[in-house]
DNA sequence: ATAGGCTATGACGTAAGGTAAGGGTCAAGA
DNA sequence: TCTTGACCCTTACCTTACGTCATAGCCTAT
């Protein structure tokens, strides 16, 4: 009448022989008979027992509880039932939510990335651009050039229009100046601030060898509706920054 | 620079000391020093790192999974949100499944009492029944008659009736008995008797103080459609065991 | 100097098994 | 009778993300 070993019993049921070991230990589920030896030995009974435990386990109980279900005289079903199913309403809820911040997050970065690497090829020959990031990517690694490129998503249009301005004209103040002394104190000046327009553009950290991480926290709190991210998006071309950054990187570099 | 200790870092995070602790050792977040004594020190880096990775756990990724998030420049955020997203899909269509395997149990259950409660009044006035239903359930507790009822049930139509008319007789051969010797051994005998079919109608536990669970299987696998209840509905007089053994019960008690 | 508050490390426990390690048992074929 | 392969046993460590001690060092105010 005892008629499943531990192999037929786990294959009858789908579970694992260790969960059978277990559970007999945790005294969920014993077998009917133990062989002189040792074997387990499990007949109708068990494989009744074990459907409705499997049947509890199914529905998120934890074993312990199941135990109680199945062992305890005075356990309410109904009322067990009942809470179980609003913990479960709850967790549902709580899944709602995440998957709606992640949402949220979801278009905020693509958003922000689509945007970007479309907009900012505006008004420079494609083909061009995509040889500078390269070159950047190549030299720098991929994550740091994007971290530029987030850093200088971080400024305003204005912002980024007059940077760019003043760094064109102290350029073209430079080329002239260099006829001069390139050690007169108005040279130095020009590359010094030149410098920090760059280091401002490019993070502040670029001539540490590596980009210091440079974690939006407006893309992640935009799923938490306390924020909501404050910049404008400038439209510029990107690929000129990270040229005249990499440029001056290796100038330092070299002296 | 570095101004925040352990316990103000985690009362200013919401964590604890020890998820500090953790979070250290596996490289998730490290201090940003160590004092000579070994104390751990946080600066504003190490704080807004701590945002993040509280970020994703609400998200409820795995602590190994952030790590990984926040330091592998390769990593593809978005992919991973929309993986973990469908992960979460999946979670709550299983919660789906089980709440509705829940509310099917549940209506069956109350379904299986609905019908019994209105059946067992079969042949006996209403009023009656419900004034032993009640003073019983005061007596014993609810959950105490809904299991008796359970056992009752799980009799067969056939056996209940011959258990009721050898009750019957039993009781009428101890009033003709009484006019003798109450110690006599048939007296005793016809108690002794009367007694047992009471706790088998009962349960077998009523002189415990409480009565044994009953676990009727069908009841459990009606959500699973492979089986269906098996024992015939015995449209009894339930009150009326309900009330003999509650008497009886006061009596055992008392002598 | 001592009390009380903060800190450190180390270890154990949780749920539900997975995954060996190391070693018996049993039936069938050679 | 021996061996092989399939089956079985127990013990024990691993997993997640911490909570909860235990023991001990550090720091500061009175």
């Amino acid at each position: 009448m005892d008629n499943y070993s531990v192999k037929k019993l786990s294959a009858l049921a789908g579970v694992s022989v260790r969960t059978l070991h277990l559970y007999d230990k945790m005294g969920l589920l014993k077998p009917s008979v133990r062989t002189e030896a040792g074997y387990r030995l499990y007949g109708e009974k068990e494989l009744l027992r074990l459907q409705q435990v499997l049947f509890y386990r199914e529905l998120d109980f934890p074993l312990k509880e199941i135990q109680i279900i199945l062992d305890d005289p005075a356990f309410d079903l109904v009322l067990a039932l009942e809470e179980h199913k609003k913990a479960l309403l709850a967790r549902k809820e709580r899944i709602n939510t995440l998957v709606g911040t992640i949402e949220k997050t979801l278009v905020t970065l693509k958003n922000k990335t689509m945007l970007r690497v479309e907009d900012l090829y505006d008004g420079i020959p494609r083909e061009k651009i995509e040889a500078y990031r390269t070159e950047a990517m190549t030299k720098w690694g991929k994550q740091t050039v994007m971290e530029v490129e987030d850093t200088l998503r971080s400024f305003s249009k204005e912002e980024m229009e007059l940077m760019k301005k003043e760094l064109n004209e102290l350029t073209e103040r430079l080329s002239t100046l260099m006829t001069g002394d390139p050690a007169s104190t108005e040279v130095q000046a020009c590359i010094a601030r030149r410098y920090q327009i760059i280091l401002r553009l490019t993070g502040g950290k670029i001539e540490m060898g590596k980009l210091e991480y440079f974690r939006k926290l407006g893309e992640l709190y935009v799923a938490d509706n306390r924020y909501t991210p404050v910049n404008g998006l400038p439209s510029m071309e990107l690929a000129l920054f990270i040229k005249e950054a990499t440029d001056h990187y290796v100038k330092m570099q070299s002296q």
